[in-house]
DNA sequence: GTTATCGGAGGTTAAAGGTG
DNA sequence: ACCTTTAACCTCCGATAACG
């Protein structure tokens, strides 16, 4: 049984997810386990968690009752939900066989901080989660893969995706910015410090989408970054004959600082995100600017070797309609 | 041998702790 | 607001005691 099937992945996603979490139906408990604890000041590694099936070899969980009748429990005895129980049936107590009372909890018992530490989850794993969970049925997709260009989801598979941080809201003013640009599997002319003019990223720019929101195998509505409506806070992309910056709405390109090269997701992410867009992003100019990163598992393989999806979450444009979780699919 | 007892292993769950 | 951890509270397995 498919219990994905109303989502918008390919069978290879619904089928690693399946894997991953050793579900068959989206109702299953929750699956914390210890993995990947790390102390709660740490930062989010993005690390995905596998082996979410470690104790399938125990023994099979003890059936207990929600409430044991007064007998039972005085007797320490199995009871069952029958009134009366079969226990009490057998030694004639079907009278007295009524539901023990239970005591509230305290409350106001102080415990200190977790001694274990928190299970902190990548955000690969909170949207896996938010998957599996039927959330966020609304995707946006977007990816670069195909020679072609196409940018359709059912193009993709599992193991070209990543992870990235979420670093698409301000945090502290009310101030919405583009996310930063997807990373893209490029051709060897691409590399991490900047675009190229003859990206693949856009080399049919003007009859592919570069971003498209898939929802129920539908396409909902396509997004060229080239069009210039500030509603549509899309994440910009580098026009290919753009220098400077990827400035829409026919403003001028400005300068900026590029962005270093680095080697994870992660530390470029949060370069662009303290550094860049600040300056850079706005309500009324969403740009890019030279030395966005482009990922190329090429150079970078543990991108392609380690994580699943490129994701965004959810970021708010200004004066419309909450988006949804983004899938960026390398 | 049969039944009663009950320590404590294992299960449940809601408040406390933590994150974004 | 929402999620995870923790521990209070619970059930009942099975070792042992009590019984006859
Ligand atoms: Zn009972
Ligand atoms: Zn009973």
């Amino acid at each position: 049984m498919n219990t994905f099937a109303e989502y918008t992945f390919d069978n290879k996603v619904q089928l690693l997810l399946q894997q991953k979490y050793n579900i068959e139906n989206i109702s299953s408990p929750s699956d914390a386990t210890a993995n990947n604890i790390v102390n709660s000041n740490n930062k989010n590694n993005d690390q995905p968690v596998t082996n979410m099936s470690l104790n399938d070899l125990s023994k099979p969980k003890r059936r207990q009752v929600k409430n044991a009748c007064v007998n039972c429990q005085k007797a320490c005895k199995k009871c069952d939900e029958g009134r009366p129980c079969q226990r009490c049936v057998k030694y004639n107590l079907t009278e007295t066989c009524q539901d023990s009372v239970r005591k509230e909890r305290k409350k106001g018992v102080k415990r200190g901080p977790y001694k274990r530490g928190r299970l902190v989850q990548s955000l690969g794993e909170r949207v896996n989660k938010k998957v599996l969970k039927k959330q966020d049925t609304k995707v946006l997709v977007s990816t670069t893969t195909e020679d072609d260009g196409s940018m359709y989801p059912h193009k993709l598979s599992a193991t070209q995706m990543s992870v990235l941080p979420n670093n698409n809201k301000c945090d502290s003013t009310n101030e919405y910015v583009t996310p930063p640009p997807p990373s893209a599997i490029c051709s060897s002319q691409n590399n991490l410090s900047g675009f190229t003019t003859s990206s693949p990223y856009h080399n049919n720019q003007f009859s592919h989408p570069d971003s498209i929101v898939y929802n129920n195998n539908n396409i909902m509505g396509e997004y060229h970054h080239d069009r210039n409506n500030n509603n549509v806070n899309m994440m910009p992309s580098p026009m290919s004959n753009h220098i400077d910056t990827m400035a829409t709405n026919g403003q001028s390109p400005q300068h900026c600082p590029p962005v270093p090269q680095e080697h994870n997701l992660v530390d470029m992410y949060s370069f662009y995100n303290s550094h860049i867009r600040h300056e850079q992003n706005s309500l009324n100019m969403y740009g890019t600017p030279v030395g966005s990163p482009v990922i190329s598992s090429a150079h970078n393989p543990d991108i392609a070797l380690n994580t699943d999806f490129v994701v965004d979450l959810s970021w708010q444009p200004p004066n419309t309609e909450k988006f949804y979780t983004n899938f960026y699919c390398q």
